[in-house]
DNA sequence: CGCGACGTTGATTTGCCTCAACGATTGTGG
DNA sequence: CCACAATCGTTGAGGCAAATCAACGTCGCG
């Protein structure tokens, strides 16, 4: 369902009908089911994928086999480890399916090209890149400044219908804090 | 000292040297000193302001005074409340100089025609963004997956010249522990 | 039915905070 | 040039937020 991302570019830029179609001549679609991995760590991330439908999570594993979840993401957002895709380093993700997912993917020589080829497409990736900044930003100063109940809090609010979709835990993980405590937090509420 | 910003774009995009005229036209120079303001909270962001020489701090205060480091800049970096800049909302940040210092400023509507007018700064802009996104996910996951003193060898190994430049209370409060607590973290490294 | 995934709860421990006091250094005005 | 204040780092005692360890209940699903 290419035209989603289509869509997506438009919301941010400007896109010619010519350029659409280059554009999507280089991406192309992969499902993945649930619970299966776009990437493991240690792997080279070669690709970042556009979700169409589903949801994915992206975590690290620390030594004791703790899952820390990077972000979790639904449709109209990108995946993939970033650092390891710019950089050809390893990555210290792993990613995988939270529910059957279809995304597009573009390898980086495909967009290194695209980006050029297409002022239009670095006008997109400045905003989305603009805006996911702005987000992370935001995630320090909570995980900084707040209790795990503030940000709990927080979090609820900016995804009100995230918590529908996935289990509890990865929303500990994705807090930094353990399920247990989590769950004691939602006691606390009632 | 408008060359540094020449330069700092020259490394990521390639500009023309009309391009270089126009871009430069559009900043302006301002001296913060030690201890002044760039910008405090409740305020609009009305510019973006790379910094040519010196250093500064952006914090928040919570309810109890307590400052939180949501970044420290140096040369070459941007400074600026982005999420106000770009909407136009008050910010929730302080930034004050730590040292006295020049900084190069944009506002917004300059800065949206030369994104237009100059497709290079699309590009300059959309790698800064990037490169900050992935410095940024860094930190959160360092934030919610280690310990305070992993945060400390990690904020030393990564910002080697910075610990001898600023204070080490600034250190604690970017790391998200008192002053205290870091000093107690020292002590057992000797 | 039985197993695995998920959430809850209690008891205990620990990482980090708070409060308070005290040196060391720096800066500043008399 | 010295006295004094302000700033910064350190240390101790006590407390709290959140982790850990362990057990148990529930539900969906093969």
């Amino acid at each position: 369902m290419s035209e989603l991302l289509l869509k997506h570019i438009h919301q941010h830029a400007d896109l010619s009908a010519d350029d659409a179609r280059l554009v999507l001549s280089n991406f192309r679609s992969i499902h993945i089911k649930k619970h299966e991995y776009l990437i493991r760590a240690g792997e080279i991330c070669r690709y970042e994928s556009f979700i169409v439908k589903g949801c994915l999570k992206a975590y690290t594993l620390d030594e004791q086999g703790n899952e820390h979840i990077a972000f979790l993401a639904v449709e109209n957002w990108y995946v993939g480890d970033l650092y390891s895709f710019l950089t050809g380093q390893p990555s210290t993700l792993y990613i995988s399916a939270l529910e059957d997912t279809e995304v597009l993917q573009i390898d980086k020589h495909a967009l290194d090209k695209l980006l050029i080829a297409v002022p239009a497409m670095e006008r997109y990736f400045r905003i989305l890149f603009q805006n996911a900044f702005v987000a992370s930003q935001s995630r320090v100063m909570e995980a900084i400044s707040y209790t795990a109940e503030q940000r709990y809090d927080i979090f609820l609010q900016r995804y009100p219908t995230l918590q529908q979709r996935i289990p509890q835990y990865l929303i500990a993980s994705y807090l930094g804090i353990t399920p247990q405590f989590l769950s004691r937090i939602r006691r606390n509420k009632l």
